[in-house]
RNA sequence: GCCCCCAUCGUCCAGCGGCCUAGGACACCGCCCUUUCAAGGCGGCGACGGGGGUUCGAAUCCCCUUGGGGGUGCCA
């Protein structure tokens, strides 16, 4: 078995593409089928070879590897030239002279009448035009006008449209360059597809393709299954107008793509009857099946997503996940990103807080602004606004703040017997009620890491010299 | 306009004629735990669009309707 994922280099991937190539590639690991890559750039204008490569760059950091390809419609335009040809030999296809202008006439005419626009009787009588036309040849295949169009689709079964309300649809450009139905046909056919796994959008479009295909004299067709779109908030299907949903996008934001994969996963296809969502890729490739995927349309969540990565990231072991998370702020800082700039992912502080930060991520991008406090110069630390407030607030809080600097001044200094609940109590108050200000004083937010943790980290001159200017403010 | 597809909590899924006073997950709310915030534990809120059938019995089958989406491009 052979499937493809074939996209158009005219953009980055985007979520909708990825889930679409990432149902393949799960149908390919099932079943052990060839997983091919085509680029379909048959759009000169629109396509661009940075799309190229980011599209296959995108589809590695996601781990979805291709036995086959990239293959280039680009580099195969004659033999789709050659079927355009074989097309019009055999009265399937038809050249036409006719401008644009001529081309709406007749769609409006069609419309008026009801019916679904023909260009064979007015190409004829148009042919070449009179010299000196500003006319140039497109070719067109001439749709059935009687009986039905018809396949069965795997996810939605059998699927059929009355041949009379499918136009006649161009399969050559006046440029030359041939349309997509004619490639998608011809290579779909020489590559040995056997099952095609698209979007739900190009539901449609398969009659014209296997209408192709049949015209073309290749004998069988593949099997298909169209995928439940994905949409945003307005249920309309998803685009670059729904904010962020460029795959490398995530990246730089701080998601996983093991998290991204599995959440993809869960869009229009059945949870796990048993067992969390949150599963190994080995499970969930064992589990696809076709057969099973959903027919209505998704909606993209990103607060589920969110949810997703953090369960990735607490599962991750420290280590790897020092690991992972000093590498996208390496990437992030070489972005420009100065906040993160001043992090040294290979201190040992930043392993340390890691550990203690590691339950409270949501995204890698948090990072940075968790440690901030620590990877600061202290004639930069500050600490904001909302957080002095509640500092200010704290009953007795000058008495807490002399109290604790004098416990810190001698103590071990260990996390253990830098705890703070002890010389609280002492003064009669509850470690709740004042907590917010050491964090407020120490951290620069009065929420943040653990305290002791990030105080242990710090040092005793740091911690030291923060709470005394805290004091110092108070007056 | 015409053609096609779809229809269970706010969202993603379960349900494929009786086990459904409809189950799980995310989100939201509350409680517990607690060094703030999280995480974790426990609990709560919350849906079969409407109307006809078929059947002893419909979320499940059929029809209509309504709603949503897609297509109808010298985009794919």
């Amino acid at each position: 078995m052979r499937v493809r994922f074939a996209p158009a280099p005219t953009g980055f991937l985007h979520v909708g593409g990825t889930r679409t190539a990432l149902f393949n590639w799960l149908f390919a690991r099932h079943h052990g089928a060839t997983f091919v890559l085509r680029i379909e750039d048959t759009d000169r204008d629109r396509s661009r070879e940075e799309w190229v490569d980011g599209i296959q760059a995108t589809l590695r950091w996601l781990g979805l590897d291709w036995d086959e390809g990239p293959y280039r419609q680009g580099d195969r335009i004659p033999q789709y030239l050659d079927a355009a040809d074989r097309l019009i030999a055999s009265g399937d296809a038809y050249e036409s002279w006719l401008t644009e202008a001529e081309l709406d006439a007749e769609r409006e005419a069609a419309k008026a009448h009801g019916g679904v626009p023909r260009f064979y009787e007015r190409s004829t009588a148009v042919g070449r035009g009179d010299a000196g036309d500003e006319r140039t040849r497109s070719l067109w295949f001439r749709t059935p006008t009687t009986g039905t169009a018809e396949f069965d689709d795997v996810v939605r079964g059998r699927v059929t449209v009355p041949w009379d309300t499918i136009a006649d649809f161009m399969i050559v450009r006046s440029s030359g360059q041939p349309v997509f139905y004619l490639a998608n046909a011809v290579d779909d056919a020489e590559m040995n597809i056997t099952h095609v796994i698209r979007g739900e959008d190009l539901l449609d479009s398969t009659h014209r393709v296997l209408a192709l295909r049949a015209a073309l004299g290749h004998p069988g067709a593949p099997t298909y299954a169209h995928l439940p779109l994905l949409v945003g908030h307005d249920r309309a299907k998803l685009s670059k107008r729904h904010g962020a949903v460029a795959v490398e996008d995530f990246r730089d934001a701080g998601y996983l793509p093991e998290a991204l994969v599995n959440y993809l996963s869960l869009l229009g296809f059945p949870a796990p009857a048993a067992g969390s969502e949150v599963r190994p890729l080995a499970e969930i490739i064992a589990d696809f099946d076709l057969a099973r995927v959903n027919h209505s349309a998704a909606f993209f969540d990103h607060d589920k997503l969110d949810w997703m990565n953090g369960e990735y990231l607490r599962a991750l072991p420290v280590p790897e996940l020092v690991e992972r998370a000093g590498d996208w702020c390496r990437a992030a800082a070489a972005r420009g990103d100065g906040a993160t700039a001043a992090v040294d992912p290979s201190s040992p502080e930043f392993a340390a807080l890691l550990a203690v930060a590691q339950k409270r991520l949501v995204t890698l991008a948090e990072v940075p602004a968790f440690l901030a406090h620590h990877f600061c110069d202290e004639s930069s630390f500050a600490i904001a606004d909302e957080s002095w407030d509640v500092l200010a607030a704290t009953e007795r809080v000058d008495e807490v703040l002399d109290t604790v600097i004098a416990h810190l001044e001698t103590c071990e200094w260990t996390v253990e017997a830098i705890s703070l609940q002890p010389v609280i109590v002492a003064l009669g108050l509850k470690p709740r009620a004042v907590m917010g200000a050491l964090y407020a004083a120490v951290e620069g937010r009065h929420s943040g890491l653990p305290l002791f943790d990030a105080i242990h980290a710090l040092g005793r001159e740091r911690t030291l010299g923060r709470l005394r200017a805290a004091r110092a403010r108070l007056g």
